[in-house]
DNA sequence: TTTAGCGTGTGACATTTATCACATATTTAT
DNA sequence: ATAAATATGTGATAAATGTCACACGCTAAA
C-alpha cells in the first residue's frame, strides 16, 4: 500500500516513485495534541496542512465573542487559512485541533519551489483550487437556500463521521446557529 | 490606450502585442439586453464570459419560490456558472442581465487550448481562481460574521456604484434577507 | 477519587425577521 | 400617451431564533 498522500494526489495526477519522493521530500510532519493551535488569528501562515490522522477546525471570533467555524478538517484534507497562505497577509483565522492529530505540511517557499519545478504539481495545486472554489460556492448556495435544518441535514449526509467526533456547539458554530436552535431542530 | 481586457489581464501578468493578440484571437464577442439571459439552469455552461459593459446577475430560484443572488457581475469582472464550467455538469444557477451588456466570451474548448498554448495564461487564472476562492472564503466569513446591517455597509462601501444600478430587492436577494427588512434596515 | 468544567437538553421570555397587506411613485412596453 | 408591471416603504401580525437560566450526566485533571 502506498502513502495515503501519494494515493492522495494520485486521485488527480499520477506519480512514477521518484516524483511522489521528490514531492514527499519538500514536507514535514508534526503531531499535534488535542487543544493545541497550527495557526492563530494574526499571523502570517506560511504552512499548508494535510491531515494525515486526526480533526481540526478553523474559526474565528466575532466581536460579540462568539466562535464561528469556517471549517473542519478530517483524514486526507487540506487545511491551513488560504488567504494568508496565499497572500502572505495576516491570518483573519485560527486553526485547533479537536483531537490528537497527526499532519503533514509544506512550506509556502517549498510549495513554490515543488510548482516551478513540477509542472504537473502546479496543474494538481490549480486543480485543488478550482474543487475549493467550487466548494464554498455551494456552501454560500446552501447557506442562502437551505433552512438550518436542511443545512443540519446536508452535513449529516456529507460527512456522517463528524457528529461521532466533534461536540454540537461547534455544528453549530459552523452552521451559524446558537446551540440551544440546534439542539431543537429535530423535535 | 490598450484593449480593457489586455489592462485586466496584465494586472497579474505582463503581454506583449502578438501575445495578447493571440489571447483575445480565443474570445468572441455578444451583446446582450436587459432581461436577457447568457446562462439557464440545467444546461451545461460552456463558456466563461468577460463583462466589457453591463451589469448581471447569477442567482437560482429555492423551492419557495424565492430569489437568491451569489454574485453581482460588472465591468472588467468573469462571470458564469463556475461549477458547471470547469466541470461540465448541469448548472444549478442562471444568469441574467440587468442592464443591457456587452460580453467577451471564452468557450471552454478555447481556454484549454489557451492554457496548454501559453503557460502565462494557465497561470493567470489560477491565480484568478485563487483570488476568487479567497473572495468565495470571505463572503462565508461575513455571511457568519455580520449582521445584516453590517454587510449591507460592506457591500455598499465594496461596490457603491451597485447601489445606482441595481433595485433594492436584489440587494435582499444577494444579502438573504427579505426586501421589507432590507428597507426597514436604515430606521 | 474527587472536583471542576464541559456538553447537552429544555423552559421562559425577548428580539429579530418573515409574511401579508396596502399605498404610492416610477419605469417599461405597446 | 396610456396601461401594466415594477420598485419601494410601512403597518400589523406570525414565526423563527437568540438569550438567559437551570438541570444533569460525563469527562478530564488534580
Amino acid at each position: 500500500m502506498s502513502h495515503p498522500l501519494r494515493q492522495h494526489i494520485e486521485e488527480i495526477i499520477s506519480l512514477t516513485d521518484e516524483e511522489f519522493n521528490f514531492i514527499l521530500s519538500h514536507f514535514e510532519s508534526v503531531k499535534k495534541r488535542k487543544h493545541q493551535y497550527i495557526v492563530q488569528e494574526g499571523e502570517i501562515v506560511n504552512k499548508e496542512y494535510w491531515i494525515v490522522k486526526g480533526c481540526l477546525k478553523s474559526y474565528f471570533i466575532d466581536n460579540a465573542g462568539k466562535e464561528h467555524i469556517l471549517q473542519f478538517g478530517m483524514e486526507n484534507w487540506w487545511i491551513t487559512d488560504y488567504e494568508s497562505f496565499v497572500k502572505q497577509t495576516k491570518s483573519k483565522t485560527a486553526i485547533d485541533c479537536i483531537e490528537d492529530s497527526e499532519l503533514l505540511y509544506i512550506s509556502f517557499e517549498n510549495r513554490e519551489k515543488l510548482t516551478s519545478q513540477m509542472h504537473k504539481m502546479e496543474r494538481f495545486w490549480a486543480k485543488k483550487s478550482k474543487i475549493g472554489r467550487i466548494a464554498l460556492q455551494n456552501r454560500i448556495l446552501s447557506l442562502l437556500k437551505n433552512s438550518t435544518k436542511e443545512q443540519y441535514d446536508v452535513l449529516l449526509k456529507q460527512y456522517p463521521t463528524l457528529f461521532q467526533r466533534v461536540p454540537k456547539k461547534m455544528i453549530a458554530a459552523y452552521l451559524g446557529v446558537s446551540r440551544e436552535t440546534l439542539s431543537r431542530l429535530n423535535s
